[in-house]
DNA sequence: ATCTATTTATAAAC
DNA sequence: TGTTTATAAATAGAT
């Protein structure tokens, strides 16, 4: 339809290409309008162009999703379970290693120990006494420096009470002791500079 | 275009109406067809009647779902993710805890624990304090009810040797008892009735 | 993009 | 449904 007729075959020239398809591109949107309009029907249709670019249209009383679950349904053919398979595939995989966590770390509580045999209960004995001793260690160390830390505050206060009379120099030389004394403190215990129960540790 | 021309509104006439969608809709497909050869495109077109009965055109060089994989990539809609969504999230979901386990794991065996302030460190040390005295509850209990067994199997050759001096009665009662005596034994004992190191634990 | 000669699609009738 | 046919619509090629 137009001042010469043409064969149905890929047009050669690019730019007539180009120019034909934007053209047909538009026709086959006005059609899918109209009939959607005269006869109620649902149209879902996406066209892309050798350019790459995407032009589509739908029906306005109905959405892809809702086409493509129709044309699932119709067709018994399957657009997204390959993916949705994969997920689940995946969720298995994790829950099982979920599980088997779980399973070490109630054993590792002393719970549900009953099905577990000597040569099991060896291994993990060994862990947890590995774990403690390390726990421990690094328990100690954290006192270590607590009970250093206050030492050296305490010396300060006892430094600047036998110092000077005067209360301004005295407070001043204080809390510059502390700020100094501050700057050098894990960040944990500057928090909560005074743990409430350490008389209870030391 | 046709004998007279048509208003674009919906065709009152049922059967018209159904003539009009027939003619119409090879129309379309046979437009969505002529693109594609002579413009290299790639159209995807699902067409509902009211009738409910569904028509397709898929151009040959690609699939409908390549097409919507094309699609949400370049539209950025989502098509089917409501439904995968929930599994992606269930997956963010498990991945989470699952992480938080392999580090209380790690922690329980002593590993990265320097980012673990006092609190913690007490709490998981009463745990495997806890976990610790199960265990080795567990094994002393292991080992008296070997030790038991031994006792009786030891009792039962001596009874044995004790008893006839020939030979074959002697092995035949052996025997008998030691079937009776495996009958009790818990399933874990009997695949490794002795254990190799049990002197060193006992 | 716009024009226009021509082809194509299709409405109405059968 | 399928065919016919008069006419509307689409569009190829030119501008």
């Amino acid at each position: 339809m137009g001042r010469g007729k043409i064969e149905i075959k890929r047009i050669e020239n690019s730019s007539n290409r180009q120019v034909t398809y934007s053209k047909r591109r538009n026709g086959i949107i006005k059609k899918a309008k109209e009939i959607t309009v005269l006869c109620d029907a649902k149209v879902s249709l996406i066209i892309y162009g050798s350019s790459g670019k995407m032009h589509e249209y739908c029906s306005p009383s109905t959405t892809i999703s809702d086409m493509l679950d129709g044309y699932q349904k119709t067709s018994g053919r399957r657009l997204w379970d390959a993916k949705h398979e994969n997920l689940s595939n995946e969720i298995d995989r994790i829950k099982k290693e979920n599980d088997s966590m779980q399973v070490k770390l109630r054993h590792l509580k002393g719970e549900d120990i009953n099905s577990l045999n000597h040569k099991e209960l060896m291994v993990m004995e060994e862990a947890l006494q590995n774990g403690l001793s390390s726990i421990s260690a690094k328990q100690d160390q954290i006192l270590e420096e607590e009970h250093k830390q206050l030492q050296y505050a305490l010396h300060q206060k006892e430094m600047a009470a036998m110092g000077g009379n005067m209360r301004v120099i005295q407070e001043e030389v204080y809390h510059q002791r502390e700020r100094d004394y501050e700057y050098q403190m894990p960040f944990a215990l500057r928090v909560q500079p005074m743990q409430p129960n350490l008389h209870e540790r030391m």
